[in-house]
DNA sequence: CGTGTAGTTGAGATGCGTCAATAGTTGTGG
DNA sequence: CCACAACTATTGACGCATCTCAACTACACG
């Protein structure tokens, strides 16, 4: 693992590289197969809010993180964003099948993404069973997480929304009942179509009721999960 | 093509099946190739509001529309559905990794799907590359469009909710600025998270801003184009 | 210690949901 | 062909959840 990838104990986003399980999935991994995985990939390192793709520019890459969170978004006209995912360390992003990516990409906290040249439909297709499984693994993958989050902005109250984003995050995330989110308030807001100031307004409604606490802005610990994911779902 | 298949030309959405483009998709795609796709599709009939499968059965095919239109969807605990997407001739949907399905499937209309053994990934990634490519195809598509749809769901007006659904449909049924709808109002709300009342007088305001007449319930002229694509996006 | 950024809290405005009534459409039977 | 019932869609009035605008607080950093 290159120098540049490790990052400082005391670093605020530190639970989210340390993670064990994710490391020891992530990357054994990249090291281990993605060599055969359509082309070698090539390590890059990103700052916070620094831009990995944009939206329009030429689709000729794919990516998985390595450590570090990434978030896909869009920009509207009215100068809003919306942001479409969040990726964790393991998840593969980027793939499309047009031409030009049609989300923007950026990194969310100090990030380290693994890149493989898009080379087409066919290429995935006619290479190896293990390649293609792997692809397609992945794509039904995000397939369900836009399903699941189409589903959470549907029709559900502020409260709902941000509930079953804390439960994504925390089964997402390292085990146990802390979160230590990688993203600010109006990361949040943009994914789940509310205001940042809704979305801090839910939060201390839920510590009200007792089914968080906040210790400080960025971690969250669940108290009753029961609670939490009956609000959820 | 069975008898079973023949629609009757004066039913209300012979328009969508008469689609002469969408016929020369699917249909002889159904015919030519799809023997080879995964194993024979069977070919099953619905009449409108039938359960293609439930959410939590067993996750034992995958369907490819032939004629008609289907819609996907969960219904929640307090009794409101939501409907992640709909499927037109020639889409595929009902694909999932895990072992039983996560949502329903129903025919919006009168509809005839083809269905193909699910034999899980390794499967797919080991058939032929025709096959493989095609089933990455469909699995980017519909990526691509539940991508598009937490977009619309997102931070939206009801206008502009109403505008996406209204050019959406419209690109993708017969060419043209007439748009024969399949699904009822409470489909379109559900669809985009809003009330069949919202969605109602949101269509009459559109007819009168002069974006769009509405001959019939059913039946929508889009008669400037130019201005809802521009509320749409 | 001062400054800038992120987050929280409050008060008022508003868009959409809810409930209710009306209008239109489809299908059935006389 | 008409009468009626059942269902779907439209329209109106009102309430509420969230947005908007604004002030305040907490925290990181030089």
């Amino acid at each position: 693992m290159p120098a540049s990838l490790s990052i400082s104990a005391d670093h605020r986003f530190a639970a989210v590289h340390a993670a064990p399980s994710r490391l020891a999935w992530a990357i054994p991994s990249a090291e281990r197969r993605d060599g055969g995985f359509a082309q070698a990939g090539q390590l890059l390192h990103f700052l916070p809010d620094a831009e990995i793709y944009a939206d329009g520019c030429d689709n000729v890459s794919f990516y998985k993180v390595v450590s570090g969170v990434v978030r896909t978004c869009k920009f509207r006209s009215d100068g809003r964003r919306q942001i479409d995912a969040f990726y964790l360390p393991g998840d593969m992003f980027g793939f499309e099948t047009g031409a030009e990516h049609r989300l923007s990409a950026e990194a969310v906290s100090e990030c380290a993404v693994a890149s493989y040249r898009w080379r087409g439909l066919d290429a995935i297709a006619s290479a190896d069973d293990w390649t293609a499984r792997q692809f397609l693994s992945y794509a039904l993958q995000n397939l369900r997480r836009a399903q699941e989050h189409s589903l959470v902005l549907g029709r559900r109250s502020a409260s709902q929304k941000v509930a079953a984003f804390l439960i994504d995050m925390a089964d997402r995330g390292p085990a146990g009942q802390t979160i230590d989110l990688a993203m600010a308030r109006q990361d949040m807001a943009d994914y789940l179509g509310l205001t940042i100031e809704t979305v801090s307004r839910t939060l201390s409604q839920l510590e009200r009721e007792g089914l968080i606490s906040l210790p400080s802005a960025r971690r969250i610990c669940i108290t009753n999960r029961i609670a939490l994911h009956r609000l959820s779902s």
